[in-house]
DNA sequence: CCAAAACGATTACAGCTCTGAACGATTATT
DNA sequence: AATAATCGTTCAGAGCTGTAATCGTTTTGG
């Protein structure tokens, strides 16, 4: 049971936050990566060269913890350390051809998944909870299109 | 970055969950206690007299994990064990006088945290992403009241 | 009626992940 | 040139979790 009766709106969305996250994790794990991995490849994707400090500043996460996780994916062949010639203490990250038909794999994966989760909701009822969503996102200070929960997953 | 631009219900769903569910956690740390704490006191003021597998399997973790939760909540005197005469191996579990003062202090410490989450919606707003959220949780087969995350927390 | 299987709570143990500090290499500062 | 700061990495320690063994109790079945 919950603390209010009838739910509030935070409780419910921390449930079925949850629940979504749980059962995208279930499916990308059929690629073999876990949603904090799934989350670095597509940030790299999205903004090619950063060094590690500064992606690792965006997502949130320690330094040290980023380490194994670029390692993960870069000896899969996903994505690349590639050392700067005008620094070279910094490791620019970028995404490998394979990193991006992967991303593409993983894009149909996160699609299914949306219209799962949403079935019992018609595409003007989405639309509104999108909106709903997005504007608490952008109230809140969320940066948009990073999971405040791969900190600590 | 998302991996679909703009992102979809599902991702917007776990940020902003992922998110509430932190701050909630920061909001109840002040009283000493974590999410899956409050959540099973909640449970057992909900329904008193359960034994501690039914309470396990509600919760869906696994039973030793439920030991150390119940003996935080009852060192502090929140809860406590009693002995069922008919069966001397269950513990039923029930909220004390303490425990139900501590869940009313939770209840006001969550709706503030409901108001804050919500500040940019108004009350039409809320209703409705209220209702939406409902809609899916009953869909997906969750259980109300019951937080999915605490299985891992 | 008694031995054995089943069951609930607990404890012990092993594996895992995360955090924070220390380290080597490189660059900026003075 | 020497010192401080920065980046990536490694490493040891702490915390947490699930599995399996343990203890007491109850049910089952011959």
């Amino acid at each position: 049971m919950p603390l209010e009766n009838p739910p509030g709106s935070a409780f419910l969305l921390a449930a079925v936050g949850a629940h979504a996250a749980a059962r995208f994790a279930e499916r990308v794990a059929a690629l073999h990566l876990t949603p904090p991995q799934v989350g670095l490849l597509g940030l790299i994707a999205a903004e090619p060269g950063q060094s590690q400090q500064a992606v690792a500043r965006i997502l949130g996460m320690p330094p040290s913890r980023l380490v194994g996780l670029v390692d993960s994916l870069a000896d899969r062949g996903l994505v690349e350390r590639r050392r700067n010639r005008a620094d070279r203490r910094l490791h620019a990250l970028h995404i490998t051809d394979e990193g991006r038909a992967m991303l593409a794999r993983i894009g149909k994966v996160a699609h299914e998944h949306d219209d799962d989760l949403c079935r019992s909701l018609d595409e003007g009822e989405r639309e509104t909870l999108r909106a709903l969503l997005a504007r608490i996102a952008a109230d809140q200070g969320l940066r948009p299109g990073v999971h405040p929960g791969y900190r600590h997953l």
